[in-house]
DNA sequence: CTGAAAGCGCTTACAG
DNA sequence: CTGAAAGCGCTTACAG
């Protein structure tokens, strides 16, 4: 900088204030010290910078390994990106994959002193771990979890659910089984709040909840198909089933039409995510866009960074959209028919059975 | 830190030197400063430290959008997230995701004096941005990209598509096409060096190539449905098709079986990638793992910071695996044997035809 | 609008 | 093995 203030004729302290923009430049000062940059192709050392103003221009995210949910992380991360990026924040990602190196961040706090603020994605902390990252006393962004007292951004996952299950509600459909992952570790606020949207829509409906309809499977073509079996030698098969996430509900089509039966002839397949393969493989879905999401966030923690009357506990819930395609259709007809006979409420002038 | 040396009854110089755990301190001293740190939940700035010793303890990584190739990117990231934590290096992460950006990028390089090291993840720089990376003046690395007298690390694609190709030739196969994607902006090089081992591996069998079965389809549902039009109406059809990729691979699957076609009975299907729905869609394919990529490159560009006498332009290529599953088949033995009547090596005692 | 000077929190010869 | 002092490259009152 030294060189920049020689080649210019002017100060250190002039050549820091126009190249960070402060209006109190002249004008052939600045552009003295802009060609004087230019030459000798300065850049300012954020080190210096930060060792003054006690900014570091970084926020660090806490992110877990990308492949426990690669389209949703990896779209969410890349909003977040982009969203940073605009606010002219760099991106300071600390990867997380296992428990011992979760217990090292936790223990070392790499990011203090390192970062203006952490965020956190689609981690279920501990209390004392919330309370650790408290201390680093930077402002705290959660992704993907509500975390309450603390800043967070989510998709609204009980009114998607809600969404969906009006949809396939809508379609004739009485008997709608919900899958859910076993994974215990990854997306429980998800889970948990898609669950819960889908009860409330039975509800709505005038149905009644049932237990057997609702399966958890390990994520993987065994566990899928013991899910499935279980849906398939109930007294009454279910015309519908509403799946978690589209990765398993891929896996689901596949099954059932291992094993003959037509998907949406006879069963219909919903999925939840609207993740890419989902438009190939012609799944209905519920769309949440993750990289909103991560691009939500963002612009909140650079709020929270620059606004100090900005709320540092708000919460922004986001909406999804469904997205109908052919894994859906109306329930068959003489399925329509016994469902009909049993289920509470009749819709339409269709009635006895066994 | 002057608070730690209080409370340790040292100077800053011995607790710098305690705390970055040189030598050259008595062990009373070391645990005198550690205690007085711990009580003081006291960690270095690395602003500060940076700032006289010249290195940021951080590593750039340039990188696309993620959604442009979720698994790979995800994983890899993952991989090189780990690499780097296990070498104390922090990762700084730039992604871009469109041209305006990307000029931005290379227009600023805000890496500079950010970061010790630059790693390029999938990019297919220009010249002009190569030399642009040049004066940074920091070690690069290139991640899925050969990059002539700069450090990379890739897939070996060329002897992947070649095992791949070896196998369906094992079973049989000897009209067997290939499908690449007609995205130009993505991974030029791995669907170059896969068209070369697709080459090799029938010219190694004594096979012709035939232009009419090397077939480009955009990466959504009709482009591929049109490509495999084009396949189904030469005059004799393949028996396998070997995909560039495995999500295409998926679709290629799910279009053919939509038109009747059985998947492995008539055509046999084979991916790359080894994506994480191929074990549950239950497609054959060439694995490579993103992951060791990543990881790889991390401690590539670990050994160039740490190690003087490591070799700045060293080039590691990656190996693959064949992973076969339920979409490959030996095929069918008439259109083996019209294949055997035509194709000029005839493999069994299997003849006459048309 | 501009500059001289102090200081941010470290590390590193240097002297002991 | 340890400490006093200089200095890394900036920003920011302060005075003009």
């Amino acid at each position: 900088m030294a060189d920049v203030a020689r080649r210019a004729g002017v100060s250190t302290s002039t050549v820091s204030r126009a190249v960070r923009g402060v209006s109190t430049v002249s004008p052939e000062a600045r552009s003295r010290v802009e060609r004087a940059a230019q030459e000798l192709s300065f850049a300012l050392s954020r080190s210096a910078s930060s060792l003054v103003t006690g900014k570091t221009g970084r926020v660090a995210v806490l992110t877990p390994g990308l492949p426990r949910a690669p389209w949703f992380l990896g779209t969410a991360l890349t909003g977040l990106a982009e969203g940073l990026r605009d606010a002219d924040l760099d991106l300071l990602a600390y990867v997380i994959t296992d428990a011992s190196e979760r217990a090292a961040f936790f223990d070392r706090l790499p990011a203090r002193r390192n970062a203006d603020a952490v965020m956190v994605m689609s981690f279920i902390l501990t209390e004392e771990e919330r309370e650790r990252l408290d201390e680093l006393d930077v402002p705290l962004v959660f992704v993907s979890q509500h975390a309450p007292g603390r800043a967070s951004v989510y998709i609204d996952d009980a009114a998607g659910a809600r969404r969906g299950m009006r949809y396939l509600l809508n379609l004739g459909h009485r008997r709608i089984a919900h899958l859910q992952s076993a994974a215990v570790d990854s997306f429980v606020w998800s889970a948990y709040d898609r669950l819960v949207g889908y009860r409330e829509a039975l509800e709505e409906a005038g149905l009644p909840y049932d237990d057997a309809l609702v399966v958890r499977a390990e994520l993987n073509r065994p566990g899928i198909r013991e899910a499935i079996g279980a849906l398939l030698s109930e007294p009454q098969m279910p015309t519908a089933i509403f799946v978690e996430a589209d990765d398993m509900a891929f896996e689901v089509m596949s099954v059932l039409r291992s094993c003959g039966i037509d998907v949406p002839g006879q069963i219909s397949v919903l999925g939840f995510d609207d993740h890419p393969l989902a438009e190939m493989l012609d799944l209905s879905t519920v769309a949440q866009s993750a990289w909103h999401t991560g691009h939500t966030a963002a612009g909140l923690v650079s709020s929270i960074l620059t606004d100090p009357d900005s709320d540092p506990a708000r919460h922004i819930a986001l909406p999804t959209h469904l997205i109908p395609r052919g894994s859906t259709a109306p329930p068959p007809a003489d399925r329509l028919a016994e469902a009909a006979a049993e289920g509470p409420p009749p819709p339409g002038p269709t009635g006895d059975g066994a």
